[in-house]
DNA sequence: TACCATGATTTGGA
DNA sequence: TCCAAATCATGGTA
């Protein structure tokens, strides 16, 4: 390989050729160095005052310091050693870069976010929640509380979650703030890349985002055990009062010949009873079942909804009630 | 506490 | 997807 093309070259070879770069004969650069004893000398006598340094009263030491600063050399030096630096470290250090995004962490993201626990506040997971709970048909209005007590501590884990992220973000920018400050300080003294700097923001940044991650782990099951006690919650069985069984069973014995409410007439009736679409189809379809079972217990009851409905049928002709029958049979 | 009533869920068929 | 039938699980009551 050709050495001389490699960029950290040039300026080895600004030091051993300046008369390609200066012809000036200026006060600044390397003027005199006609040969390389002279420069191979300055650079010995930089280890040198480099390697005593150490030995040397705090005072002293910043004057050589400073010294070591405005020497002539400093540039060319420090800048062929960032070079090597940056040419040595980089095949150790690839692979750690570029690392794909963790799909745990991806998965956490997603889970708050559809929670509700990340992202902007809205119904989210307890909307999520509720309306499972409705869709098979759990939600009664007894239930409000316990929604809303559902929504309330949701809400404290949302608050907490976003604390917690907060200080974490704070933290993570403070510390690295105080790392690049102090890097950019010591690359006054040794050689201190940009990359390296930025390799080192990197690594703090995978170090705080691994705690966030466990944040998010604690914050995703908070939210399953919180979302696990409302739904089992929404299992236990309430009875329907006792006007929304009674507009049932009107229904019911009304269309006795074919009970089999059509979708509307499920919405209407839910809206009556304050349930939902899916516990009225529940409820019909029990009722179906057990009538059949036994016609006999339930013919009282029968009797009774089909006074009920002739009564109605007198008092206003335009009742909604369609004659009676005995039998169960779609039609 | 046992028993019955009743709402919800599961399973299998059309 | 809707329904029948069986079953589960809980509420209410004697």
């Amino acid at each position: 390989m050709d050495e001389s093309g490699h960029p950290g070259m040039h300026a080895l070879n600004s030091v051993h050729q300046p008369s390609q770069h200066r012809s000036d004969g200026g006060e600044s650069g390397l003027e005199g160095t006609e040969n390389g004893h002279e420069t191979r000398r300055d650079i010995g006598d930089i280890l040198q005052q480099i390697m005593t340094i150490t030995d040397q009263s705090l005072d002293e030491a910043q004057a050589k310091k400073h010294a070591l600063n405005c020497h002539r050399m400093k540039p060319a030096l420090f800048s062929v050693l960032c070079e090597i630096k940056e040419k040595t470290g980089l095949s150790m250090r690839n692979t750690q870069e570029e690392e794909p995004q963790d799909p745990q962490l991806v998965r956490l993201d997603n889970m708050l976010l559809a929670e509700g626990v990340a992202g902007p506040e809205k119904g989210g997971g307890a909307a999520a929640a509720v309306s499972a709970a409705t869709s098979s048909g759990g939600m009664s209005p007894d239930s409000s509380l316990e929604h809303s007590d559902y929504k309330s501590k949701l809400s404290q884990i949302r608050s907490i979650y976003h604390t917690e992220l907060e200080k974490y973000e704070q933290a993570c920018t403070e510390f690295t703030t105080h790392v690049m400050n102090l890097l950019r300080e010591q690359s006054r003294t040794r050689p201190v890349t940009p990359r390296e700097i930025e390799r080192m923001v990197a690594i703090i940044h995978r170090k705080f985002s691994s705690i966030q991650t466990q944040l998010k782990q604690s914050t995703c099951e908070a939210v399953m055990i919180l979302r696990s006690r409302f739904l089992d919650a929404r299992r236990k069985r309430r009875n329907f009062s006792k006007q929304a069984t009674e507009v049932l069973n009107e229904y019911f014995y009304s269309h006795l010949s074919n009970p089999y409410p059509s979708e509307e007439a499920k919405e209407e009736l839910a809206k009556q009873c304050g349930i939902t679409v899916s516990q009225v189809s529940n409820w019909f379809g029990n009722k179906r079942i057990r009538y059949k079972k036994n016609i006999g217990k339930f013919q009282e009851e029968a009797n009774l909804y089909a006074m009920k409905t002739a009564l109605g049928a007198r008092q206003g002709d335009d009742s909604p009630h369609t004659p009676n029958s005995t039998g169960i049979g779609r039609q």
